[in-house]
DNA sequence: CCCTGGTCCCAACTT
DNA sequence: GGGACCAGGG
């Protein structure tokens, strides 16, 4: 019997079909991750195929690791030749590593190194393209309330994911702007080449031209990889479309696995046409569809199905499951945003001890729109005593002192780095100050040189005052001493070495502390009087009392040695504060991610390459009984109960989308991805009113279109009867204010019983609970806080007619049709209106003149 | 030169 | 709720 008679005749046909173009439309929950893993285990089972000559390609590295486990389990440990499943910005980097090289030109100027990017080269994040185009801009004088750096990367990258250069950018350019982004894009990409840089974009650019223009290097990948298969094809961008193309080389055997209706990427520049166009690229291929549901119950999969069926480009399909019935999509209609998280809390903590007594393994989910929403959701979580997982928000990576250091290894992999020696060269402060770069940013703009090659000029040269060249050379000595070490040319002390206690380095001589900053050296508290002859000659030869050179230092080494000499963790410590100790931490946690890629017998650049290429959604952990995350995050995944907190118009759909159709149906398709997330149980919410930013009054919101757009007999009201049981956190919270709803859910991290609010009936509360479900309630809640509060007019009964509109309502317009009032301005008969019509946008109307009727 | 506090403006999703 | 930027005092 084999593995293959474990599949549906649907399954069986994508997973034996190995040979040409196949394009399998899986539905969601349709067995996706299943059939090609069970693809590549047939091609290596069964047909003899070299596991070696098998790529796939995934989004997210967790996808990747995913299937690589799924894969081993079916061949049962495989040889030493593997599959390469990586993720595209993986494997591009990858190709890179090994090959960019042979992009270089040589340089007009004889004796002059080539020109191109090296193998040595640096990834560039969103924050250090940021700051990139920042300085730029600065540089060029451009005016950054006319145009902000956030707005141009924007343009720069929608041009990159277009495959578009500055020149072209420029021909087509109707106005000064998009002139002048096109001049700040091509001053970009010159910026990166002098840094021996690429960014996230670049790095699947490059690959392309790479295999585009050198033949034996595009030959040598298509003799290596015969069979290729891509995941979420539907969210694959033009370059990675060309890639695909460029790798499947003249055999086509290819195998594309998508699904139209999640396509949720379009704004990193994913092409739906990709996968609604397949058949035109390979007019041979072969369409297999999934359309059986392994997941959710017959009620979530059809009220998903109706939302999703009000896009127009779409294939369209049949998703069915044999799971008949199921309960109800719940709907929950909060009062606040707090009210809404705590009804969320509630639920999920009777679902796990409901779980628990059934003796299953709980997992719940929590997903929305924006992450700034989290915030709510995890301190209701902790009112709870709920552990939760937040997935994605501020990342590791992202925190300042994680950044800093990467920076510094960044700076030692590639000194030209200088958006990464920016950040470093005066953190810990040092004495580098405006002056001092001011003069660095001049003479590397006149020599044409990075901020390295300029700092090494202006030491030589003396351009600056005793004191600067001071600090400066500090600096140079620094990054000279790491990087000879990682060369193996130089080593730290040998007391080091054996000791790798952080606190090693010798205290300070007190008066040098106490002194008000002209002996002030940071560095000299680690390595004292040893400092300055240790690079007097850089890179530095043997020095008295250490180690003989030749061995070369790994990441962890490299890191320890920053941490000592700059006395960064001394600061952090001396600081004594709970910021600076949960910094210090996250040191210890980097330093702990170095060892690992040490073990892994990583060199520098692949633990920067990791530390650059992980994404949010890797950080998911299926152990998590409950995770709270975005939709964009939970693609491919699956929970028994899922919540979908703020279902209102302006928040999802998001209100960036009204403008264009298309966005809203992307909105529609993420709705659809969120909702069959679900297997047993779905839940929407909406707060009817919610607080834009902390301190604003909260603003009254609209339900969101999807809902409507769910069948109603699929939908069961929830939150408007009393429990049994006892008060439930949202009838509790009603009419009191937060603080005493804070001090009822008080919970005891010592006292698992106490702990949990759902067992122990609670007193009476003093006033007796009341819901606020409707209008008249929010503003009486909000009169018995004192808060002045404008209750916005909402026509309950509308007299009929034309007036009044407000936003969410549907009406109709003679020429545009039906469409959405989106928002109102003044009042009255003079009441401006915009409505967003589906096909011709937003509209802003006069009231009293448009012939508008409630559609 | 460095740090602090005030102010302004922002806030979608992410490899 | 918070990050980025700037002015002003130490």
């Amino acid at each position: 019997m084999s593995f293959l008679d474990q599949l549906n005749p649907q399954q069986r046909e994508a997973v034996e079909t190995t040979e040409g173009p196949v394009l399998i439309l899986a539905g969601a929950g349709s067995g996706k991750t299943r059939v090609i893993t069970y693809r590549i285990a047939h091609l290596i089972e069964n047909l003899g195929v070299r596991p070696d000559s098998i790529l796939a390609m995934t989004f997210t590295n967790k996808a990747a690791a995913e299937m690589v486990e799924r894969v081993e389990k079916l061949v049962g440990g495989l040889s030493v030749a593997k599959p390469l499943i990586s993720t595209f910005h993986s494997f591009c980097v990858r190709v890179l590593r090994r090959d960019i090289e042979t992009l270089q030109i040589p340089s007009a100027v004889p004796g002059k190194p080539p020109i191109g990017h090296t193998k040595q080269f640096v990834i560039y994040d969103e924050s250090d393209q940021q700051q990139l185009v920042k300085s730029i801009m600065k540089r060029l004088g451009v005016d950054d309330k006319q145009l902000t750096p956030r707005t141009v990367l924007g343009q720069i990258s929608w041009a990159k994911n277009h495959m578009r250069d500055p020149q072209e950018v420029y021909l087509n350019s109707g106005d000064p702007k998009t002139e002048r982004v096109a001049q700040i894009y091509a001053e970009y990409k010159k910026e990166l080449l002098r840094a021996n840089a690429l960014d996230f974009d670049d790095l699947l650019l490059e690959t392309v031209r790479l295999l585009r223009a050198v033949a034996t290097v595009r030959e040598y990948y298509n003799r290596r990889y015969e069979y290729i298969l891509i995941d979420e094809y539907q969210d694959t961008n033009r370059p990675q479309y060309e890639l695909m193309r460029m790798l499947a080389g003249s055999k086509h055997n290819i195998c594309a696995v998508g699904d139209e209706d999640q396509s949720i990427y379009s704004w990193r520049g994913a092409d739906i046409r990709n996968i609604l166009e397949f058949e035109q690229d390979f007019p041979e291929a072969k369409i297999v569809r999934l359309e059986q549901n392994y997941r959710s119950t017959q009620n979530i999969l059809e009220a998903a199905s109706a939302v999703v069926r009000n896009n127009l480009k779409r294939k369209g399909k049949n998703l069915w499951t044999s799971r008949q019935g199921g309960t109800k999509v719940g709907y929950y209609e909060a009062p606040d945003g707090e009210n809404e998280a705590l009804f969320a809390a509630d639920h999920i903590a009777r679902y796990l001890r409901e779980a628990h007594d059934r003796g299953e393994e709980p997992h719940a989910a929590v997903l929305y729109r924006t992450n700034s929403q989290s915030r709510l959701y995890e301190e209701a979580m902790r009112r709870y005593g709920l552990k939760y997982h937040v997935v994605g928000g501020f990342s590791f990576y992202e925190r300042a002192e994680i950044k800093d250091l990467i920076s510094y290894l960044k700076v030692i992999q590639n000194p030209d780095d200088s958006i990464s020696l920016l950040r470093v060269i005066n953190t810990p402060a040092r004495g580098i100050g405006k002056t001092t770069l001011e003069v660095i940013e001049r003479v590397a703009l006149e020599a044409g040189l990075s901020l390295w090659g300029a700092i090494g000029e202006v030491l030589q040269r003396q351009l600056l005052p005793p004191r600067a060249l001071a600090a400066l050379k500090s600096f140079r000595d620094l990054i000279a001493d790491a990087r000879a070490m990682q060369a193996g040319t130089f080593v730290e002390r040998l007391t080091e070495t054996a000791e790798p206690e952080p606190a090693a380095s010798p205290e300070p001589p007190p008066e040098e502390l106490e002194d008000s900053g002209a002996r002030f050296d940071p560095l000299s508290f680690d390595f004292g009087d040893t400092t300055p002859e240790t690079s007097e000659e850089t890179p530095a030869g043997p020095v008295p009392g250490f180690r003989a050179p030749g061995e070369a230092a790994h990441t962890a080494e490299l890191l320890k040695f920053l941490i000592d000499r700059t006395g960064y963790i001394k600061l952090l410590e001396e600081e004594d504060t709970p910021e600076a100790f949960s910094r210090i931490e996250n040191i210890r946690e980097l330093v702990n991610a170095a060892m690992d890629s040490k073990d892994r017998g990583e060199t520098l650049d692949q633990f920067l390459d990791h530390a650059a290429l992980v994404s949010d959604a890797d950080a998911y952990d299926a152990r998590a009984q409950i995770t709270l995350m975005t939709l964009h995050a939970a693609k491919g995944l699956e929970f028994p109960l899922v919540f979908l907190g703020g279902m209102e118009e302006g928040l999802f759909p998001h209100s960036r989308t009204f403008l264009q159709p298309d966005d809203i149906e992307e909105e529609r398709r993420l709705c659809y991805v969120g909702m069959t997330r679900a297997m047993d149980t779905l839940i929407l919410t909406r707060a009817v009113y919610r607080r834009r930013y902390g301190t604003d009054l909260p603003e009254a919101s609209v339900p969101s279109r999807f809902l409507e757009e769910v069948p109603p007999q699929l939908v069961e009201e929830l939150g408007t009867r009393k429990r049994q049981s006892g008060a439930t956190a949202f009838v509790r919270s009603s009419g009191r204010s937060p603080e005493t709803h804070a001090h009822d859910t008080h919970y005891d991290y010592e006292n698992e019983d106490q702990s949990a609010p759902w067992k122990a009936p609670r007193q009476k509360p003093k006033t007796p609970a009341r819901s606020y479900n409707s209008i008249d309630n929010i503003a009486e809640f909000f009169a018995s806080r004192g808060k002045r509060f404008n209750l916005p007019k909402l026509p309950v009964e509308e007299p009929k007619g034309k007036k009044g509109f407000r936003p969410g309502q549907k009406v109709r317009h003679p020429k545009y049709g039906e469409g959405t009032v989106y928002q109102r301005e003044g009042d009255g008969e003079e009441a401006k209106i915009t409505v967003q019509f589906p096909r011709f946008g937003l509209k802003k109307l006069v009231e009293k003149y448009a012939q508008l009727e409630r559609a």
